[in-house]
DNA sequence: TATGAATGAGGTTTCATTCAT
DNA sequence: AATGAATGAAACCTCATTCAT
């Protein structure tokens, strides 16, 4: 029987068992220093000060723990990017603030980087997780923010908004991943500007302007 | 140009044991069986109809396995693009071939693109494997093209080479892995007119006319 | 004849707290689904909607709640037949009865059938329980109406009233095992024609006539 | 993956490994002492002064060790009992054999008894297992003999093979299992007469003569 | 070159049980 | 009377690895 399957930060949790608690914060910790699939239940327990079965009564497995954490940071940012396009208006500026945002995270929060775009991916029931969900939602919104900019003329309509959407997230995660993997920092501004002339302007010199 | 990185390695692999040849087929036929991670010595040893002794004496374990098999894979491939690339003139042109060829190669080998692009980044060890050497091989020589459309004025002077070489991988991987990861085709022309739309060409519409 | 053997216990049964019910309730409910030896703690408090610690505390192990629910079920049926027997005369009249009472309660109750007939055999500490208690007792009847008939000339005397008691729980239970098992139903009127036909009627075919 | 399932005895089975053969014997030696349900990996491994590890490999599990060791011990005594049944020409003849040899069975080997009576019809997988394949065999050799009987005017027409096989074996269970399970001796000679005089020959006194 | 046999070691999982509230 | 939190202990299971032949 495992406790409180995505209590969904309920009201009054009754500040949340101490214990539950201590193992999120053990995974995290543990993570900045191995990769997931390392981690044993034996090393999460003792660096919480924890019974193991602890973890199974409240996560069943590591596994969920791990989606449980995921879930908690990727829900944040969802939520704090949803209001940072707020009054943006042309579609390609909302694009450049999401790629702002997405460059932003993974260069502040590089262990979380490397779990999400290399190490979640691998797991058994990633594709169920409600990580994963959310990650869609971004997905979804990216692309309807395309198409609308097709809709309004600001994007030339012989473009796919899927492969667009999925070109960006490929140009943000590939710009990003040999970083997080090899420990360098990542310039969110300078990337943003490079990924964008590079994505939203002609390749080619010379012509009379660029496109904005 | 840049020259052939890896040496083919057994002097005499033409009297290669019968043995070491059975462990590599297994290994490749269970790859499209299930993931890396979950395959073990004992599926390895008796999918070959081998000891698993045999397997720790060729190769030490898995992994070390796994790097081999890939390498004779990439390597295929490497060459066969490098031979590929020969007559073509355009900084442009040549990116797109490879563009689609890589896309190609995914649209047929999914099994090899799953470990690739998911799988084997993961592992301990890669990124001082040859297949990992080969791979910044592939990335040099993108990004040398790069450079000579920007010194011959085919790409705009104010791209940077790195992160345009960047954004074309992260491109194609990001438009492949869901195909791959769900299992659906991938249209490897289409695809390469889609990217290279978005990447090559002003993302406004109504421009007197496209780059080329 | 035979006195009940154990006594009405709680005294105050009455206010019998509701977590006790509850918990009794949900080891039923249980059993009707799977067997008692895979049923764990936590299944019982779960369903219960209790704490585990209740269960302890009344029942001390699962194992003592399951005895408590068996010695009633059985408690019940016993009296039953006890009642059923008056008015009959014969001797083998009476098994008859009994035969047909078993087979009724075994039909009409597989689940408490399987665990009698199976389960609760292998448990440590059954032979000293209630529920074992009044098995000797049903038993200890049978035998002495076998001994009754013996002395009243309607059973030959060269029979050993022992063996022919568990001749007939061996029948019985041999009988009603398999359809349990493989949840066929059973006919408990057809049951006792066949078994005691067998049992009390001549083997060969062609004597005058039949025993009875 | 689990070495040589049902090995059928191979002919030259050069001399089967040792540590299958000594984890077979611990496992005999501690059914003696303990219930199946009771004894764990670590107490077979101990006993046999071998590896947990091999349990697994050649077994899989226990269940399947302990299914090996009742599939030889049950295989043994079936043929026995078909050949004694050779040269035995009357249906009641073969069936007071096959009693007499059950028995005898059961006499002399208590704790494949307690085993075969009680603890394995519990285990899950059981009634998929070659013991209980061969126990099917056995019921079914003694079903064709009461119909043959039937066929042959030995037994009256008027009785269900199937319900009399129940019954015949349900006697001889029930007559063990008590003996069995507390300890006392069985005596098969005299408990051979006993149940076949209940079963074959009519209950009441004073008929002119049984019925052979 | 190749194998069968065997092992050490540790991860994973499940439970019954306790205790403060 | 009842609960939530937590634990200790052990069973189960799997693997990589070794070694004599």
């Amino acid at each position: 029987m495992i406790a409180n399957p995505i209590p969904e930060n309920s009201p009054h949790s009754r500040s949340a068992p101490a214990g539950r608690q201590k193992i999120i914060d053990a995974l995290k910790s543990l993570l900045a220093e191995k990769e997931f699939a390392a981690i044993t239940w034996t090393d999460i327990a003792t660096r919480a000060g924890v019974n193991e079965g602890l973890i199974h009564k409240y996560f069943g497995n590591p596994r969920n723990l791990l989606f449980q954490v995921l879930k908690d940071f990727v829900q944040y940012y969802w939520e704090r990017i949803r209001l940072d396009l707020g009054g943006i208006d042309g579609a390609l500026d909302k694009l450049r603030k999401i790629v702002w945002n997405l460059l932003t995270i993974y260069s502040s929060e590089p262990v979380f980087g490397r779990i999400l775009l290399l190490e979640v991916r691998n797991l058994p029931g990633y594709f169920e997780s409600d990580t994963y969900t959310i990650h869609r939602y971004w997905a979804r919104l990216t692309k309807t923010i395309i198409e609308e900019g097709i809709a309004r003329g600001e994007i030339r309509a012989d473009v796919s908004a899927f492969d667009m959407m999925n070109v960006i997230y490929g140009a943000i995660e590939h710009c990003c991943l040999p970083a997080i993997l090899f420990g360098r920092p990542i310039d969110p501004d300078r990337l943003t500007v490079s990924i964008c002339r590079i994505l939203f302007e002609p390749i080619a010199p010379h012509t009379d302007g660029p496109s904005r």
